[in-house]
DNA sequence: CGAGTTGTTGCAACCAGTTGCAGTAGCGAG
DNA sequence: CTCGCTACTGCAACTGGTTGCAACAACTCG
């Protein structure tokens, strides 16, 4: 939570990372594993839920919203909000990055490493606040709409 | 939605602005209007549903779900979301603000006009986009949460 | 290998919010 | 003041996600 871990999926090391922390490998788990592993960037919640079904349908959602949070506690995965505050997961092998979404067009972007670095700033400087940019996405309106007004 | 409307919240012109626009002036939407009047920074949908409900208990959600959005319309409130991705209406007489939320312990602050300047600036110079801080909560750790670690 | 602990699952109920639709009622025209 | 158009309401069903709880099954230890 505090440093980035390695957020290059080591998938293989989920069970000994669970296991190191008291908790448990099991079946379900794995499924939720497997279908995280093909993913690269993004996935919502509901999406997710809907791949391990297509693999084994008795999959349970809470199930699956339960393994993301203790994937998350260990580093595997991280949570953000799309603009319509939606969850969204974000998964290996791409750093952390945020995203701007323009309200007017609907199309998104991702934020940049000078520009997040002058966010950090903004807020580290000042306050001494260590901003998770990767958790959220900016919304407002991208240079085309604001021209076409 | 362009330029920043008189959000100090001029409720008395709402059945007005709604006609102009071809749109009706009913009892619920007054319902939900007085609600908001008495409201200060923001509501959460829910909480908004809850005080309607207390005046008049047989207001529907829907209904004053439905009336906020046409309110944003007009631009008597902006909503935007919290950090746990759930609404939050923003209604006057406060500036467009942002917030802070902190993981560790659970505070909030509000973003400072110099923040935010340098946050707009960030987007608007390289690429010209338009961030709208209001709409989002940004996360991340405070300083004493930092240290305590 | 078998028993006990306790983390995990499945389920059902629930919360916040959205959507489609039939019926209702604002509001402008006559 | 009445009529008609159509925006709006209420409802019920649904989506995405969360929670409490009893039953279950990984893992540890003997």
């Amino acid at each position: 939570m505090t440093e980035s871990p390695p957020l290059v999926a080591p998938w293989d090391s989920a069970p000994e990372r669970l296991r190191a922390r008291g908790l448990r490998w099991t079946p379900q788990r794995r499924t939720v594993i497997d279908a995280l592993a093909e993913v690269r960037g993004h996935v919502t919640g509901a999406e997710l839920v809907e791949r391990c079904r297509s693999v084994h349908p008795l999959t349970i959602p809470s199930t699956v919203y339960r393994t993301l949070d203790v994937l998350e506690e260990i580093g595997l995965v991280r949570h953000g909000h799309g603009p319509d505050g939606r969850e969204e997961f974000h998964v290996g092998p791409e750093p952390e990055h945020g995203h701007l979404h323009c309200t007017s067009c609907g199309a998104s972007w991702e934020i940049g490493t000078d520009e997040a670095a002058a966010v950090l700033d903004a807020f580290d400087g000042g306050r001494g606040f260590a901003v998770d940019l990767s958790h959220i996405t900016l919304v407002g309106r991208c240079r085309s709409c604001r021209e076409a007004t």
